[in-house]
DNA sequence: TATGAATGAGACTTCATTCAT
DNA sequence: AATGAATGAAGTCTCATTCAT
């Protein structure tokens, strides 16, 4: 172990600064949307002062797309890491969303800030958004490919309609929680999201063949 | 002491004034949200000056929350009217779903602006935000009992999870559909989606007939 | 009995609005002085709208004047009437010292509003803060009057001290006992004000006859 | 008025900032009381814009609260200073209500300030009204001490009335002096005052003897 | 690696007042 | 004898951002 870690604390720790802002940020954000994140209120929110905030991020663009950026890795690994021991392909789509819904209870900044970015139509749109919309289309490439592989015989059509309602179903179900507080039926309700795709995709396969 | 008398020919006219504050602020919060509107646009956009604003409307939280009215007004009629001439029960979910779909292409400010404030976490929270749960509860009321009418077997839990999973699906399609832009799959989508949910009903309604 | 008195209520009445506004203006402007005092506070207050309050009053200066006026035909009305039985002369001063303790402890709102904005220096002073000085020299003279009757060998130099000081005992009492809140000894206190200065007045006199 | 002194100063220097506003402030609050006391007005006045105002005080209640608290110091300073040299006791009340006529002349911000204040009585009060009355309780517990000091055989109920009479002089004094703009008699009248409170507490204590 | 101080623009809201009805 | 509607000016305060240290 090397000394300097174990060094008095509250020297000037660029890193760890970062954090603290970004910690404060995400809370805000995740509350208020874009407009409503002042950076004076990230500098309460942080303890560090306004023009500290404006050392580590270039404007209030900058924090706000890092916000959603980090954000957007810390609920990739929650719904990534568990599933990766998934087992049968038979299997996946029902766990993944139980993965999914878990998720979404517990780490529910990224996606909130991500829709209310994704809702507002500003003339200049903030860089937040299209980071959003651009992890979004990784996820959403994801889920294509997933359905790609469990159902060859789909043509392109059929699989960009069933992937746009797939995904559309998440947001949909995680919308609703948010709004009703209830987190009770959440893993259900992904569940059921899950199977009913996954009859649609087997039917439109079966039609597909004849 | 002599004055402009530059007689702008002022008519008092309140409901005028009042429908053109709100045609204004409907459009510049369904793009902006709630933050994003100020009092200052809204005045410049309909040509009256920020203190009559304050003269029909307490202050900006009681506007937001007449938007918030009158726009679902709007897209119910647009919903409601054309369903009128609905035929038999058993087409009536697709039909209503065509339709639904067609409104929030046409007229997608009052689910947009919902959708925005429903998503925000603010302390105090905004009136107009309880304003769209309240309405959105009617909204999902009506689904509740197209449901139980349809499929009068069903037992009170499924009824629950049919109607959150019906609603999600329509608020999911619909934020899809505001974020890529593309208009061109929705009514597909929301038909998918009236088809899937009806099968889970049958489903499960059989099930517990046995 | 005329049967005007008794018709109905509701029915434009001059002198009835004329007195609600004052009312609430008293009330209002006896919190919070001149610039604290707007209209449309008055108008809430009194239930009448700003613009008939317009009808009533020129302007804001207009209508704290009036109350100014009003508030001191009400405390003089206060004053003096009780005295107006009051004894021989040497028991005078002690009498309409309790006297006016008694009036100022209920009906405080004319000085209060008064001192309020005799303290204020603003460029244009306000025509209350006027009618409040003007007000306040009838009672002076008054008071030199009495002690001119009471002791007539005093000389102007005296009389004029001695008047100030005795108008500005009442001022101080009157105050403090708005800032402690207390009107415990308001009355005891403006005896011992009546007291002191009487034998300074006698000591005086005295004096300037040897 | 010597505002003007060098050319766009950029230089950040909060201390020097942070008095110039107070100047302005002590200056405008003094004339036109609370509400009169514009943050466009002192920043005018000083010449620093309104948000840098902001950066020193917290609103505009915590800026008039500091102008009192200042301008009580200053005052003290003027009237404390020159009575430390005071001779012998019986000389001190003299001494003292000289000191004090004076220091009100020279330095009457603090209390017309004050006294605006305390005669207010708005449902949320100012903080500077608290403080005003807080300083002003230190001042009266050293008038209560010097009168024990004096008179040792005088009960606690004397020591009370006295004082408030004591006080309530000093107020109802300088009011006078307010509204009638003369100064000529404010020392003269003082020790009037000094020389009655003076004599009554002798009688006072006198009569408590027998 | 920060941060105290500053700042113009703009936020929401209230002001006193007017005028047509 | 009123009043609904309107309005420019001004109110307090926050905004995102900069810059010298």
């Amino acid at each position: 172990m090397s000394r300097a870690q174990t060094a008095r604390r509250k020297r000037a720790n660029g890193v760890e600064s970062w954090q603290r802002i970004l910690d404060a940020a995400v809370e805000i954000a995740g509350e208020r949307g874009y407009e409503g994140t002042s950076i004076a209120a990230v500098s309460a929110k942080c303890g560090l002062p306004a023009s500290s905030i404006y050392w580590h991020f270039k404007n209030k663009d900058d924090l706000i797309a890092a916000v959603i950026e980090r954000s957007f890795e810390t609920w990739r690994a929650a719904v990534v890491l568990p599933g990766e021991t998934a087992g049968t392909p038979l299997e996946t789509p029902r766990a993944l969303a139980t993965n999914v819904a878990k998720s979404l209870v517990d780490a529910p900044d990224f996606l909130r800030l991500g829709l209310m970015l994704a809702l507002e139509r500003r003339p200049e749109e903030p860089r937040g958004r299209a980071v959003f919309l651009q992890v979004r289309d990784i996820v959403r490439d994801q889920v294509t490919e997933t359905i790609r592989v469990l159902f060859p015989e789909l043509d392109e059509d059929a699989v960009r309609i069933l992937t746009s309602y797939a995904v559309a179903g998440i947001d949909g179900l995680f919308v609703q929680q948010e709004m009703t507080g209830e987190a009770v039926d959440l893993v259900t309700l992904f569940e059921l999201h899950a199977q009913l795709v996954y009859e649609a995709a087997i039917r439109m396969a079966t039609r597909s063949q004849v």
